[in-house]
DNA sequence: TTGGAAAGTCAACAAGGCTGACATAAAATC
DNA sequence: GATTTTATGTCAGCCTTGTTGACTTTCCAA
């Protein structure tokens, strides 16, 4: 689909090509999602449940207020799923210590074992598909990733980066 | 593919680099769906709406049951969406000319306005996110996420690549 | 001491998934 | 021609997960 712009390719932009990696992103985000929601399912837990234990799992003692604003839901939508996942034992609520009003999240074994299952659902498949690409490509994805998300969403996402 | 974790970098495979994906998709995601929805609330519709929009746009005169299978979703949960579409003039349902058990399904005009204004905001962040990275980046992006679908789902996916 | 923040809870509602059952028309097959 | 299968539509009911609004308790901080 030949363009303007000169000799110089920015045929990368053109709305084809962007359609592209809008069905792209559609199509893999159901693909990233399908191992682990066949797990949850044994547990009759959701993708919610996931969510949640995926954070509390990656900052643990990590507050109630946190995990909303990492989440983007209500706390009243996020007490629901974090009220079972506590009372199945999988989530432990402690006082904080400072602050006593603060709720500090952690898994417990419980808990760990379900996110590693998960978890190494997902990195199973995640891991295929950086192997079959390389390293190259795999640096333009978590660019164009990077450059996607809102401003707000970019900074929980670095802070977990400069764990690096 | 450089193998074997000599000096040559595998570092990209890392759980941690895994999991730093990982979390770039769900942040990535929300970027992604965050100005469509913003203006499908203006029309009291919902993401579900806008995805059977999108893809009768891209395949106008699609079938129910093809639209059914790249949706992967129940009958009964697309027919509710279609409904209203059909009710509210978005989409038109023309009985099939061979086969007079199908549904061939097109936006109208007044679809095609929706599809072009969600799209306009959808390729606009795309279009930001590709420009910013370049073109190389573009491609890696790409790669991996045709790599991490559903070996189903690549086909419909490829099906639109063929248009280029 | 008082105002605001952090958390939890109740109630009600909506979107959009799901299953199961059933109906109709038309094509395909025997 | 009779029968089976396919494509579609629809009713009813259920579940998860999101929402709003109201209200409480605890506790920090000004």
């Amino acid at each position: 689909m030949v363009e303007g712009g000169g000799s110089d390719s920015l045929l990368f932009l053109t709305d084809e090509q962007l359609k592209k990696g809008i069905e792209a992103m559609f199509f893999a985000y159901r693909g990233f999602t399908a191992d682990p929601d066949r797990i949850l399912e044994n547990y009759a837990y959701g993708r919610a449940h996931h969510r949640a234990i995926h954070f509390i799992n990656r900052s643990p003692q990590t507050t109630v207020n946190n995990l909303l604003s990492i989440l983007g839901v209500t706390k009243q939508s996020l007490n629901r799923v974090l009220r079972r996942l506590i009372d199945d034992g999988l989530v432990e609520s402690r006082v904080g210590k400072r602050d006593k009003r603060e709720r500090h999240l952690v898994l417990t074994q419980k808990g760990a074992a379900l996110e590693a299952e998960l978890s190494e659902a997902q990195r199973s498949r995640m891991r295929a598909a950086f192997r079959a690409v390389g390293p190259d490509a795999v640096t333009g994805f978590r660019q164009v990733l990077e450059a996607m998300m809102d401003v707000d969403m970019r900074h929980h996402f670095s802070l977990l980066k400069e764990t690096e």
